[in-house]
DNA sequence: TGTAAACTCTATACTTGGTATAGAGTCAAG
DNA sequence: CTTGACTCTATACCAAGTATAGAGTTTACA
């Protein structure tokens, strides 16, 4: 099958399965006498499996440990695993950082309810605040925002 | 002050503040005679606010916008109330699929207690059958997960 | 005064995960 | 036989910086 059907079959942009060969992480397929690339099944399964490890959010890189791992079913699955544990950890550093930052956004945007002028809005106060105070003072409280 | 002393008291690299005043967040300063930047008080309140900014995840786009409302203190400020609670939302989504992900990756990763050999191994079967499943499927089920 | 270290300058390339183009060649239908 | 759809390579672009080379400048110390 060529590129355009491959694309249409896996939901992924033609760009973006030369670019996923261009990483490596995709074979490259043979090609026809009018050098057009000509892709199995094989490959198909091969995008899919890219596509969920995309939507999980790894990493090219990982991706790549990921399927030379499996290219051989007798090695150990462990940096698999490895990969996934640390994907979990990422993640639940991400959630907590923007958490914290959800709150900060929120209680600056609390100081200005109405749309005010510039000279009288506590949002920018506040942002013009935090950041006089991160340049002037070295006590942890302040060091905690900036 | 010149640019080492101004990277030191904002805690941004001199990149950084190089490339700040490449995209005209932070005004082109002064120059000495032989060509270094020489930055005034102002310069600093400015990146310091700016790098406020930052830290609430804003783009430089959108710092943009709300430097340029903030220069005028006659302005409303609308675009700057708009434009947080843009990103509170933003950030909002963002944390919902950060969750979504982490429980399929824990969903997943359940799968494979042990390091196993790859043929074995719950995690990749689990990570396969979700991609074969996006391949044939169009039900709405499955489209959830693809 | 000499010189070496530390600083600054511009310009350019690299990062991630793609997306978007130009310009050329190929294929199928009418 | 030509028009439109498809494909090819190569290159540039996005955000938000980071890193480097190679050149010039300033400062500290002997």
């Amino acid at each position: 099958m060529k590129i355009g059907l491959l694309a249409a079959k896996t939901g992924l942009s033609i760009q973006t399965i030369r670019f996923y060969e261009r990483k490596s992480l995709l074979a490259a397929p043979e090609r026809t006498a009018s050098n057009y690339r000509s892709y199995s099944e094989d490959a198909l399964k091969q995008l899919l499996f890219i596509k969920q490890c995309r939507a999980l959010d790894m990493t090219i890189e990982e991706i790549k440990l990921v399927l030379e791992t499996r290219a051989n079913p007798e090695n150990s699955c462990e940096n698999v695993n490895t990969t996934i544990d640390k994907h979990v950890d990422d993640i639940e550093h991400r959630i907590a950082e923007l958490k914290a930052l959800q709150g900060t956004l929120v209680s600056i945007r609390s100081a200005c309810d109405h749309n005010k002028k510039v000279k009288e809005c506590g949002v920018l106060h506040q942002l013009d605040s935090i950041a006089e105070a991160c340049s002037s003072n070295t006590d942890n409280e302040s060091q905690l925002i900036c």
